[in-house]
DNA sequence: GCTTATAACGTTTTT
DNA sequence: CGTTATAAGC
């Protein structure tokens, strides 16, 4: 039906493009430099395979990183063929072995049922704070942060396990998740691993499904994804990928896996360099930059036919604040000509870097948004109602039982669960069912009575239910939240109850997307839920300036970059002095940052910092030097914008007034104090703090 | 159980 | 310096 639109997209491509599009068997690595096309190139390829060669859709497997990615591809192979593609397999990993593992998880021997639950980190921790607390352990020494890492490498086989203390944790932790049926993010891909290593016909099943296997971000893989990979031998599996822009080693993305494939696999290799977003200054930077890694796998030199475009920019400015001043005036002086505000992104080394331009934003009215921050799915009031749902669910589940029974305070206090989870383990039954069975004091005997009342009403209700929208609603007032949270009047509350309703437009959605009874597509979307993280939101489009760490803007792109406080000691990081391999880590996020500019690119630094309450005097960058070729300095100018229409909105806002913001829509006043104001927007935009006479924002009448 | 004083600490973090 | 975790105090 499509097929037109595929074959102008086809004739569209550069000729190494369309050679891995349309490569016919074996496997390839596309090595795909920064701005040339790699996503591009692997959604025509699918689509390709799909209307040209007529493969299966549901025997194809394409693998990426971010929930946003997976979307992406989905979307963008959707609009090329639309709508054969839909059984095609387009996951992250983690959901990919969710899937796996929901139809084989029982297969694993080790007492897990296909309905186990994901917990995300949030949860890991906490179970990992409980069993060192019962065990004595002095959290001093390990503290469970330290652990939980601990935890995760061995899992993922970056480094084992050697403190005896720690050894005995893990062990309780993996007995504590399987007694409770529960996973964490990394047994996802961890017994996804195991499962196809040990178990034969599980693992011929997916290597006989799967005709064609397609990996995104190749160079972020760990060693257990490299594995599974590995394991499902497909003979047409197609990754791409580029080595320079390895920046996850710390997560254990492994470098060598590169070099693996091609060896182990056999595989073809084709370079993508023709550059399809920046000016030749730009990538002339970057290329001498990458340069100076010695254990590059694939020269890559990067060339656009956009043209030269004006020098980049580097700046020497005498302290932190001068730069923020600096970059601050150039901000004021570029919108006010030729660009936008979603042209441009302030990118720094770690996030605490962000502050000063964070004040010297909301000063001067340039609208903002910081990247990261807490996701709306860690937010205590929706982990807590989500934790009735899943009580409601299934009543054997103790953890999230532990989480509510007293929340909202009923008087329920840890006495009280210990002796419950006491018997429930002896006797071998839930902590719910042994409610009936522990002899309590009246109060408190009165008082669990009246929670296992509550979760049986919700059940009863959430079944009978015609809408599962409404089932928020259900949980919020059953589950007493709402009484709690009416009392309290202040703003935190106020916050609270939009987060709880904000969940509503997650189950309006699954009323249509999924299929079953109630109960059936609850769990669907626990699963979703389970995945999303904050990063899937897509903020691209907002006219505000971006601030953000290098790795969050992995795979964007902007018209004009700075990369601020390139110094010795921040960028590169003075962790990284010591080890060779963590300083070309380190260039690579460098790179990564220059690549993200498509127009401009100002690199800056200061003499002087205060870091950590202390002025410190700081030496520029290795990496300046590596760049060097013209530059020019930025001429300090006086605010360009008379310190824009003071008072030019004469509106007096309160807490709990509704306002209009040009970019973010609607929101809430959450607090007012002095000329800031915070107000709550729909969650895609969270809590922002602004300016109380800036012009954006209007009360609405 | 909740609020306030003090100490401790301080990369990046796709799921 | 600013934030967050922990402890002591109401």
């Amino acid at each position: 039906m499509n097929d037109k639109k595929l074959d102008y997209e086809i004739s569209r491509l550069n000729n190494n493009q369309r050679k891995a599009v349309i490569h016919e068997n074996g496997p390839l690595f596309v090595v795909a430099g920064a701005g040339t096309g790699k996503t591009k190139t692997l959604t025509t390829r699918i689509a390709y395979l799909i209307e040209k060669m007529n493969v299966d859709p549901n025997r194809i497997l394409g693998v990426t990183f971010t929930n946003k990615a997976a979307k992406e591809i989905r979307h963008r192979v959707n609009d090329l063929i639309y709508p054969n593609q839909m059984g095609a397999w387009l996951y992250t990993f983690h959901a990919f072995g969710l899937r796996v593992l929901r139809e084989n998880a029982v297969n694993l021997n080790l007492g897990y049922k296909n309905d186990f639950t994901v917990i995300d980190e949030d949860d890991a921790l906490a179970i990992i704070r409980d069993i060192i607390k019962k065990q004595n352990i002095d959290a001093k020494k390990y503290p469970p942060r330290m652990i939980k890492n601990f935890i995760s490498n061995e899992k993922t086989f970056i480094r084992n396990i050697d403190d005896e203390v720690v050894r005995d944790v893990y062990d309780r932790y993996k007995l504590e998740l399987i007694k409770e049926q529960l996973m964490d993010f990394d047994d996802l891909i961890v017994y996804t691993n195991k499962l196809f290593k040990e178990n034969l016909l599980v693992r011929t099943k997916y290597q006989t499904l799967f005709t064609h296997i397609l990996i995104d971000e190749f160079q972020d893989t760990d060693k257990v994804q490299y594995e599974i990979i590995k394991l499902l031998n497909n003979e047409n599996t197609f990754v791409v990928g580029d080595p320079d822009q390895s920046i996850y080693a710390f997560r254990g993305a492994r470098y060598e896996n590169n070099q693996l494939f091609v060896k182990e696999f056999g595989a073809e290799v084709i370079v993508l360099d023709e550059n399809y977003r920046s000016t030749n200054n730009i990538l002339k930077a970057a290329n001498k930059l990458i340069k100076n890694n010695n254990s590059r796998t694939t020269d890559k030199n990067l060339v656009s036919s956009f043209g030269d475009g004006v020098p980049i920019v580097v700046h020497l400015a005498s302290d932190d604040f001068d730069e923020v001043r600096t970059v601050t005036n150039e901000i004021i002086n570029l919108t006010s000509h030729k660009y936008n505000y979603e042209d441009i992104a302030v990118l720094y080394r770690n996030n605490h870097l962000s502050r000063l331009f964070e004040h010297s934003f909301m000063q001067t009215q340039i609208p903002y948004i910081i990247y990261g921050g807490i996701s709306f799915y860690e937010r205590k009031e929706v982990k807590d109602i989500l934790a009735y749902l899943k009580v409601v669910v299934d009543t054997n589940s103790n953890f999230y039982l532990k989480r509510i029974i007293n929340t909202p305070t009923r008087g329920i206090g840890n006495v009280t669960i210990n002796k419950l989870e006491e018997y429930a383990n002896f006797n071998n039954m839930s902590m719910f069912d042994a409610i009936d069975y522990v002899k309590f004091s009246a109060k408190t005997a009165n008082s669990l009575k009246e929670f296992k009342n509550i979760i049986n009403e919700l059940k009863e209700k959430i079944e009978e239910t015609k809408e599962l929208v409404n089932i928020i609603d259900v949980l919020f007032v059953g589950s007493g939240y709402y009484e709690f949270l009416k009392e309290e009047t202040d703003d935190k509350a106020k916050e609270r109850k939009e987060n709880i309703m904000e969940l509503k437009n997650v189950f309006r959605q699954g009323d249509w997307n999924y299929e079953g009874n109630n109960i059936e597509k609850i769990k669907q979307i626990l699963d979703e839920l389970a995945l999303y993280t904050d990063h899937d939101k897509d903020n691209q489009d907002l006219n505000v300036v971006k601030l953000a760490t290098v790795h969050q803007v992995k795979g964007l792109e902007f018209k004009v970059v700075f990369v601020v406080a390139l110094e010795d000691g921040l960028f590169p990081s003075d962790r990284s002095y010591m080890d060779p391999f963590e300083l070309e880590e380190e260039r690579r996020i460098f790179y990564v940052a220059i690549t993200r500019a498509k127009e401009r690119l100002y690199v800056t630094n200061t003499q002087r910092r205060m870091v950590y309450g202390q002025i410190k005097n700081n030496i520029p960058s290795v990496f300046l030097r590596e760049i060097k070729n013209d530059e020019e300095k930025i001429l300090p100018k006086k605010y360009s914008r008379e310190t824009i229409n003071k008072n030019t909105s004469s509106d007096d806002f309160k807490s709990g007034d509704i306002v209009v913001h040009d970019s973010f829509g609607k929101g809430v006043v959450v607090e007012v104090k002095d000329d800031i104001i915070t107000i709550a927007f729909n969650v895609e935009y969270g809590i922002k703090k602004l300016l109380k006479n800036h012009p954006s924002i209007k009360k609405e009448i």
